[in-house]
DNA sequence: TAGATTGTTAATCGATTAACAATC
DNA sequence: TAGATTGTTAATCGATTAACAATC
């Protein structure tokens, strides 16, 4: 039986992180690296960082830590960024278009194929080198093609319809960037990379800090 | 002395889904809802859903639940949408251009009023109505208009200094789109909206959903 | 009233942190 | 060898879930 172990998403969320630093020392010739050196630099406990660092296989040598070059293969390895995945991007809007353009993700796997979307000015265009197809023709391409990952980048009454669509074309896993709760079979992965949150995160934080601030003020 | 409970960020996170469920439901006409709907809706515990709307301070009527017209309310100030905050951007690239033509994000409470980037040929332009200014002047003009938001969406490599030259302008709050760890005093409060982290949760489940799929197979 | 739903307290769960023996 | 660092076990912490009395 090919047993794996599930990894818990926190980790999965901070490996990508390692993987950033772990290049950049790579360049400046650093042949290997300390968990403590790592967590420091990225303001984390180092027993944390060896944790997650367990979760890629790779064991370090006491004293002189871990070779640099085998930990970012191992790492590129456990988040699967060495197989490149096709994928499909629905909603050639400017988000769409953003995601298209960004070079980034080919480091991380992925491979945009193809755009699609419902407006009749924008199909049969290329945006960013990937060709924008009819929206209509999806489901029969996701098939034809094979395609596993969807990235839907639909206003959000119809990202379910989308969702749908996809699934129905064999997709596997769908990264949601609309704002909208999408159902869907529970073999179908879903990651929602929704930029509404971490903004009010952000605002939210930003008003705490300022509340806190000002009773301190208030107290002395 | 103005005392402020702080939300748990898994709180906060959930709150824009709910705000966005609930005007969807204001928009059919529904006049209340009750926390066991919520739940079902987005695939969520009741009690979770409870304790989370506890955070906005709204009580609600037993065997009725909440009113949906002063939960959105609610919720928004809580997460500080009513109050709208001026920001800058820095990087105006793709990435940076999808955000500027982001419709959504006044609804919760941005504005961005100028980008700034350090290409000539950009500098005077206007992009999705925002003009584009010179990144040199960024320190100034953030002292002079009082900006207390910055979002960098320049390459990794400037990604820090970007943000000391917000912070030297006085901004409280940076979003962070570049992949990079950026160092900031501990008043600056930091969020991370970084989309390689989000695909590479993506890619690993996907990987693990297949993983375990296949050792089912195997199994029978 | 009876039944659904709230608000709250206690139990569970999982992730992070602390402590420390093993190792180079 | 002495000291730094790993890998691992135990303790802590915080968030989620379960249980249930109070309430409309």
């Amino acid at each position: 039986m090919a047993s794996i172990k599930i990894t818990p998403e926190p980790t999965i969320r901070r490996l990508p992180k390692y993987v950033h630093l772990l290049t950049i020392l790579k360049h400046k010739g650093v042949k290997s690296v300390s968990s403590t050196m790592i967590a420091e630099s990225l303001e984390l406990d180092s027993t944390l960082v060896r944790k997650d660092i367990e979760a890629t296989g790779i064991v370090g040598r006491p004293k002189t830590g871990f070779l640099v070059d085998k930990l970012i293969m191992a790492l590129r390895e456990h988040l699967n960024w060495n197989n490149e995945d096709d994928a499909f991007l629905i909603g050639a809007g400017s988000l769409g278009a953003a995601i298209l353009g960004y070079k980034g993700f080919r480091e991380c796997g992925l491979n945009i194929v193809a755009a699609f979307d419902n407006n009749p000015a924008k199909i049969g265009t290329v945006i960013k080198n990937v060709p924008v197809l009819d929206y209509t023709k999806l489901e029969e391409h996701c098939r034809r093609m094979h395609i596993h990952i969807g990235i839907i980048t639909v206003p959000a009454p119809v990202a379910q319809q989308t969702a749908d669509a996809l699934i129905r074309g064999g997709v596997r896993a769908i990264w949601n960037f609309s704002p909208t709760q999408i159902a869907t079979p529970q073999w179908v992965v879903v990651e929602y990379a929704q930029l509404t949150m971490s903004l009010a995160v952000l605002k939210r934080k930003l008003r705490e800090t300022e509340l806190t601030d000002n009773s301190i003020q208030e107290t002395k």
